[in-house]
DNA sequence: CTGTTGCTTAGAATAGTTCTAAAAATAATT
DNA sequence: AATTATTTTTAGAACTATTCTAAGCAACAG
């Protein structure tokens, strides 16, 4: 339902680095975003982060906690994933992986090896069962 | 951009058959919308089905365009294609196969093969490059 | 008929997201 | 330093896909 805590050891990242290697601009309000959001692996939603922000007393209004996920994923820091038309999360884990999501639950978890698909059935997490596997390639035409 | 045409062979369906099959009871509406719908293989979004009903000069409401639209993935007949948080495609064609999404142009196409997304590369359509391989499982509890 | 259930409908409401336009911060230039 | 240009932030309005509401209609059973 809420945030889905990651497996992996939440290894502390030098959260700077990350933004000047990609390219983006260092604000006040972007380093404490980022501070939040790449603390951990986690799958957060736009308001989720401008929660968590609160949390922390910063204060960030919300249309920069949107304009700072748009261009961190146009740069490459995170992913988005497109649940529903309603359910839009990111993923501070920008590395190449997939992910269950439970229906039932709202659980949005990784899926730990590169599996092809059709093996996935076999790991699937306990006391659950295959529903959907979505599997959307997203292309680009080449820039001529 | 608009609706794209598929490759497989255009073959009418019995669209009450479907229906009855999947447990969904017939009213005037739903043959109507059942029957541009499934016509052919195709991905609409649930605007764009509206559309394509009033062009045949009948007349549903758009209440019931997304009513009838949840029912039928309900109960199997179509699938639901999350692109974005603002791009629901259903695909007339519930059988197993993924998408090619092109972020250019907006096409969504078949992926014709159940190919492991490693391989996939190979394969894309013409002009194109790999942009983000989006795959959720969905999963949900098992009732006890 | 009469009541019950299911279905359709228009329009209102919701909610996630984007837009707008102005202020503030930052950087570049004289 | 002072001035100018650029970038960023912000509150709130606007947008839009979808869902909800509540009333009417259709089908059907008793
Ligand atoms: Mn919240
Ligand atoms: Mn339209
Ligand atoms: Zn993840
Ligand atoms: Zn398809």
């Amino acid at each position: 339902m809420d945030l889905n805590e990651q497996q992996q050891p939440p290894q502390k990242r030098n959260t700077t680095q990350m933004m000047i290697a990609h390219g983006v601009n260092l604000t006040k309000q972007r380093r404490i975003i980022a501070d939040v959001l790449f603390e951990r692996n986690q799958h957060v939603t736009a308001d989720q982060l401008f929660d968590l922000v609160k949390q922390t007393g910063s204060r960030v209004s919300k249309a920069t906690v949107y304009n700072t996920l748009g261009l961190f994923t146009r740069k490459g820091l995170v992913r988005e994933i497109f649940i529903d038309a309603s359910r839009t999360f990111y993923d501070s884990n920008n590395s190449h992986h997939h992910h269950f999501y439970n229906v039932d639950t709202g659980d949005l978890i990784d899926i730990k090896d590169r599996l092809a698909p059709h093996f996935i059935e076999q790991d699937l997490p306990e006391g659950t069962s295959m529903d959907i596997v979505d599997l959307v390639v997203r292309v680009k035409n080449i820039k001529s």
